[in-house]
DNA sequence: CTGCGATCTTAA
DNA sequence: TCGTTAAGATCGCAGC
């Protein structure tokens, strides 16, 4: 192998070869992938295998070549690209760019005079080529020094194997291929010749024009015929198939050096198309930036002096153990403080790592965090600030937060591409091609390893504030590109951030006697139930195993069986098929209903929540603010917003929920937003009407839809009204509403009709939407959070269909979820100067709850109401009940 | 023993 | 195929 070596990609045979190897590979959305796919994989196997130095590929430019000049018909019968591999040919551009190979084309010339031209200049030049193609054209080209690879025969070809495969050597490939012609590209060829005697004959003659000196000679009738008759047409085709070396193409081996891939580009391709397995692949290859472990800081005074390196802008981190304590703080400087910054990290300098566990370093940082965050000259950068700003021990009251709030985390959510997680690991793998230290490696696994252990410690810690700069660099095009984000980040979530941050400081009071005294009673109904279904079944088994319970209620004991599950095809036992069954008179599946909810009740709230209850009492939940791609929060450790309500028995765990002692619970919430949201970007007059004459909305609704008084709307009316309000929130189906409201599909389908004439504007809302969404890709709420959905165009019906609906719901819960967002920090804002005895302390989608000293419950009353109302002026006035008591259940 | 998918239930 | 957004418990299986 010498050191010269040239390599160069015949890219649309390579690109066929690929489209037609692999079969039926596509995105979730139904996008055909499979070319790219399969060309990716041919230039990654390439490269690792023949690692070549100088690489180029070629491509055609357009239809029009000098052969066409010389003869329009040229290729003029070739089939169109297929549409399927049409619509890859702009991904597979990318993948060249993003591999960083040359792309080499000439107008006028197919992209096989390229290649010809090139090999035969490198070769001149003293090197080894090798051109990659599954064209049998390109033969010709072949010599001591150029070689062809064939991809798919995994074959490299030399002369004396193309002689043995071709049946004659190079130099003669083009005569053959003259005399044969090519149906494809409309090369006449000689008619009357075919592929063995074109052989024959050349191996005799030696070349075309020889042969048609002698052709008067030629005993086979045919060919003395075809060959004087058709002289011009075989000359013609030598010329056409003739590939041209002798271009105006300059070789240039500095221009075709290979380069590292862009890494970036590739993994925002395997992304986009779903290439997952690939992606892992690449991560692992890929070198992504050099962080270097932090510099630990031995003692306060240690940690006082990195602190005079920083500038105005500061990177930030918390380091956790296992089970959430924070363990240590990092922090780098950044920007002109960062100086010229290491190799691979311009944007931060060396980081810093103060471990909690040497003394003094924990209240160190947190009085210079607290100083930091109200110092509105500085700019923290980090993933997850609220973690930061809950470094502050909020006992000593709230940091002030005058500071800059950069959270990456944030920015990452609302610009948010394919990835669903926004944790540091992920988007630093997203963004950067970084595949950051695991805890388990820096010591922060199952044990926390002691201090001062040799472990990734330092490298974690760095991570944790280097990332987000670097992440910040890395988001700034796409983040200037979506102005709606922005707005989204400076209104609502930065400002939001440090108002979870303290809620969840706050936390609620847990009166863990009375879940105690529910849990006995709990306990004891269930066993008796236990006991009842037993009975009933005549053996005992696991009543909470699905598949225990499918078996012996449709096997052993005979009941109908309504379906199977769909992945495992094991028998349904959901709630609605065991009310069917109840309702058919049968005694076990309503005392499993019962006994389900009995141990559901026990096992996620009144046995679990205790455990959670922290030193002081209290229960700290944690807000996500960048999980629900509606822009709502989640709630965890414990969940908050999905504590019982709809049945008695389990709304008395809300009993537990109670205010200190002298407080007040305090419970406002939004009346019908989603609503009244639709209300307002539908613009439908109606629907307005109703809202601003006040009074019950499924019932005005009825009313409008069946065209009656109010007082005349029965039940039955009312509730098939609130299903469809509803369902139009969630883009239900005919269907849909058929199966909830237990009638016929037609009756079904009349009832929307009705629904959508009276409300003309909420159909053109959902129309509207839907049409945004199949334009753009995405739909906006009404304060710029913009929510993607690429599978909007799917050719997978029932993926296409659920992200309809996902375009007519997100904004109008995307939009709901905004507006209680602004109303917090409003509420917050105001309390901190009015009423600073009252605390935020949990919110639920469209419900605050807060507490009070109860003497000035009244007033909170008033402020929550107030600034609750007043966060948007809408076309529909937006209502707040508000509900006071000792516990949350009296509250609500 | 741990991790993970499937199933089920809770809330808005 | 058929109604959105979440968190969390348990079961039962696969892999160590």
């Amino acid at each position: 192998m010498t050191a010269k070596r040239l390599f160069l990609i015949d890219g649309y045979s390579t690109i066929f070869r690929a489209f037609y190897a692999i079969r039926g590979l596509s995105t979730s959305a139904g996008e055909p992938t499979n070319a790219i796919y399969g060309f990716i994989n041919i230039l990654r196997k390439l490269l690792r295998e023949e690692e070549p130095p100088l690489l180029g590929i070629a491509l055609d430019v357009g239809r029009a070549t000098v052969r066409t000049e010389a003869y329009a018909e040229y290729k003029a019968n070739r089939a169109p690209m297929p549409e399927d591999l049409k619509a890859q040919m702009p991904a597979i551009r990318r993948a060249i760019e993003a591999f960083r190979i040359p792309i080499l084309e000439l107008e006028r010339y197919e992209a096989d005079d390229v290649l010809g031209t090139l090999g035969k200049k490198a070769e001149e030049a003293g090197y080894d080529v090798t051109i990659v193609s599954a064209d049998k054209d390109l033969f010709q080209l072949v010599s001591d020094r150029v070689s062809l690879l064939h991809t798919g025969r995994e074959k490299t070809y030399d002369p004396a194997l193309v002689e043995q495969d071709f049946g004659v050597p190079p130099g003669q490939v083009v005569d053959v291929l003259a005399l044969v012609g090519d149906k494809v590209d409309n090369v006449p060829g000689v008619p009357g010749i075919g592929a063995k005697g074109a052989q024959t004959l050349v191996k005799e003659y030696g070349t075309v024009e020889a042969l048609l000196e002698a052709a008067p000679e030629l005993k086979r009738k045919a060919y003395r015929e075809g060959l004087q008759d058709h002289a011009d047409k075989a000359m013609l085709s030598k010329e056409l198939v003739t590939i041209h070396t002798d271009l105006d193409v300059p070789f240039d081996p500095e221009a075709l050096k290979m380069e590292a891939p862009d890494f970036e580009a590739l993994g925002e391709l395997c992304r986009e198309f779903e290439f997952w397995s690939l992606l892992k692949e690449l991560e692992s290859e890929s070198g992504g930036p050099e962080i270097e472990p932090a510099v630990i800081l031995e003692g306060v005074e240690a940690f006082e002096e990195a602190v005079e390196t920083l500038g105005p802008q500061i990177a930030v981190g918390v380091v956790f153990r296992r089970g959430g304590e924070p363990v240590g703080f990092s922090f780098a400087p950044v920007g002109a403080a960062a100086g010229e910054g290491g190799e691979g990290a311009a944007a931060a300098g060396r980081a810093f790592f103060a471990d909690f566990r040497r003394s003094g370093l924990r209240d160190a940082v947190a009085a210079k965090l607290r100083g930091w965050l109200a110092d509105p000259g500085l700019e923290l950068i980090g993933h997850d600030l609220k973690e930061v700003v809950r470094l502050c021990p909020h006992g000593d009251g709230r940091p002030e937060v005058a500071a800059r709030l950069v959270d990456t985390m944030l920015m990452a959510y609302l610009v948010h591409s394919a990835v669903r997680s926004f944790g540091l690991a992920t988007v630093a793998l997203d963004r950067l091609f970084y595949k950051a230290t695991t805890p388990a490696d820096a010591g922060l696994g199952e044990e926390t390893a002691a201090l001062g252990e040799d472990t990734g410690l330092g490298v974690y810690a760095a991570e944790q504030a280097v990332l987000p700069a670097l992440i910040l660099e890395a988001l700034a095009p796409q983040w200037q590109e979506t102005p709606g984000a922005r707005e989204v980040y400076e209104q609502i979530e930065a400002p939001l951030m440090p108002v979870l941050a303290a809620m969840e400081e706050e936390g609620i009071e847990l009166d863990t006697g009375v879940l105690a005294d529910m849990s006995r009673g709990l306990e004891r109904k269930a066993g008796e139930l236990a006991d009842e279904i037993f009975e009933l079944a005549g053996e005992s088994f696991n009543i909470l195993s699905p598949q225990q319970l499918g078996v012996v209620l449709f096997e052993h004991m005979g009941l109908p069986a309504p379906g199977r599950t769909r992945k495992t095809k094991k028998y349904k036992t959901g709630a609605d098929v065991l009310e069917q069954l109840a309702r058919q008179g049968h005694d076990a599946p309503a005392k499993v209903l019962q006994y389900r909810e009995l141990t559901k009740l026990r096992s996620t709230y009144v046995d679990a929540l205790p455990n959670l209850v922290a030193a002081d009492g209290r229960l700290h939940t944690r807000y996500h603010q960048a999980v629900a791609a509606t822009g709502r929060l989640s709630s965890h450790d414990p969940n908050l917003q999905n504590i019982p309500i709809r049945t008695e028995i389990g709304r008395e765990v809300r009993r537990a929920f109670r205010a200190r002692d002298d407080y007040l619970l305090l419970v406002a919430d939004y009346s019908q937003i989603e609503l009244r949201v639709l209300a307002h970007i539908s613009g439908d007059a109606t629907l307005i009407d109703i809202f601003q004459h006040g009074g019950d909305i499924h019932r005005s609704t009825a009313a409008t839809v069946f065209d009656i008084d109010p007082v005349f709307v029965t039940d039955e009316q009312r509730r098939a009204s609130k299903t469809i309000n509803f369902g139009i929130i969630y883009g239900m189906s005919a269907f849909g509403l058929a199966r909830a409201l237990g009638i016929a599909r037609g009756e079904a389908q009349n009832f929307i009709d009705a629904y959508f004439e009276r409300f003309p504007g909420v159909r053109t809302y959902t129309e509207r939407t839907l049409a945004q969404a199949e334009e753009e890709l995405r739909v906006e709420t009404l304060y710029g959070r913009v929510r993607y959905l690429p599978d909007i165009k799917s050719r997978n019906r029932a993926v296409r269909e659920n992200t309809r609906r996902m375009a007519v719901n997100a904004r109008i819960q995307g939009t709901a979820a905004d507006l209680l967002k602004l109303a917090m920090i409003a509420v917050d804002r105001r309390l901190q100067v009015e009423l600073d005895a009252a605390r935020l302390l949990l919110t639920v989608h469209d419900e605050l709850v807060l507490e009070a000293p109860s003497e000035a419950i009244d007033e909170l009353a008033a402020l929550v109401r107030e600034e609750m109302e007043g966060v948007a002026d809408l076309a529909v006035p937006l209502v707040v009940d508000v509900g006071t008591g000792p516990d949350w259940y009296e509250a609500k």
